[in-house]
DNA sequence: TTGTACTAAATTTTATACAATCTGAAACTA
DNA sequence: TAGTTTCAGATTGTATAAAATTTAGTACAA
């Protein structure tokens, strides 16, 4: 692990564990802590400067998160994303993001439909851009307020819960500009049609999202695999 | 709260934050602690036996399944179990209930099969015991081969935990005896479906019975509701 | 060289101590 | 009386200490 972690202070008030939290969070998901790698009590508290009692709180959520996994009486790791692992994760955002969408389609009022063009448009705009990072981020925004259209806290959380599992691999995904136009295309298909409160074809559009996501993440880990060769 | 918690302390080793998180859990799904019920730590720690430190830390696991809910510098609650909530639980349980069951139609060997006929007929002449938690318990049972012929993980541990989340309505939902005959016609008809692994009969049949499920579960809250005027 | 027993170091698990903050009631003021 | 202030007690948040366990290293015998 890279020796700078830094936590996010300026947050008015947040208990050191949920600051921590964040912050170990945020460092697995950008891959800045690797697979595999212990999180270590005393090694943490010392580089973040707090006591082991916020860590430790910290590394429970994360346990039940799925992002690390423990041994008992040998601490926590970050967890190893296999091939399988990633499989499941889609099949049920899948599932979880039909769903979203179609429920878009019945409850998503007039502000809401314009602002999600609005994002189509700001991704497209953002796809010029070629950093990736804006991309990335104008795409969870989109995705974000389909999601939030749906009015059922669970899924949201659910869903965004899944999708940062594999941040890291859609972080290489969006930098691939051949895939751009098509997600720009696939941007404005499920905008129209929530649009027209069209069910099936909002799910069929949301799908093809997914599996050109999962295609490219498998081909992405495959990539890793031959480089690594483990 | 009653104040007769007890652990189950016979596992072979488990650290005791993971026995209290398991018996705090018990006791929220069971109804022992009502909504919004305080769990305070010291008050806690003496009950069950142990020091504040694995009580804390159950506690932020039991925060990120959402039993409890946290207010900083106040502590933890058991969560309110409002009617918005259930529907929005329930929405997300029906769309994975259909996804484990379409993915048992492909997935499922002669074996399982086999089990889950059994299952069938135990679930039946359980409902003639009128003995409420045997008929639970069989219909756990049921379902959870269904949910584990998915081979997916991820999806396992969703729906059980979603599932959970209602285990004191469910309890309720049994005990009416009216509803037993056709919770049985519905079980077969799911094994039929798999065996021909027909999803979409497969899938009609989850969601009718997830549709009754729900129905019994409004009319068991609004029972609740005109009792205690709230 | 390999295997085993023993010891020391590292680490987690649990308990306790101290600090910061909140709550609620009594005292006080207008 | 209504509203504010103050203060004690309760409770959480954080840090540190003690206990239990595992890991790793070393010495010694086969």
């Amino acid at each position: 692990m890279s020796d700078n972690l830094q936590m996010n202070m300026d947050e008015e008030y947040l208990p050191l564990r949920d600051v921590v939290f964040n912050t170990l969070r945020q460092a697995i998901l950008t891959g800045e802590m690797k697979p595999g790698e212990r999180l270590m009590e005393i090694h943490l508290a010392n580089k973040l400067g707090v006591s082991r009692t916020p860590i430790r709180e910290a590394i429970r959520k994360l346990e039940l998160e799925g992002l690390v996994i423990m041994i008992p009486r040998r601490g926590a790791e970050v967890a190893q994303i296999t091939w399988k692992n990633l499989k499941d994760v889609l099949e049920v955002r899948r599932a979880l993001d039909v769903l979203a969408i179609e429920l878009a389609c019945e409850r998503m009022e007039r502000e809401e439909l314009d602002r999600l063009y609005q994002a189509c448009e700001y991704f497209k705009k953002a796809t010029e851009s070629q950093d990736a990072r804006v991309i990335a981020e104008a795409d969870v925004d989109l995705h974000d307020i389909i999601v939030k259209a749906t009015r059922n806290n669970r899924l949201i959380q659910l869903v965004n819960n899944l999708s940062e599992q594999m941040y890291r691999y859609r972080f290489e995904y969006i930098k691939d500009k051949t895939q751009h136009s098509r997600l720009v295309r696939e941007h404005y298909e499920m905008h129209e049609a929530i649009c027209a409160k069209d069910k099936e074809k909002a799910a069929i559009a949301v799908r093809k999202h997914i599996d050109n996501q999962e295609e490219a993440i498998i081909k992405q880990l495959q990539l890793e695999k031959d480089s690594y060769k483990n």
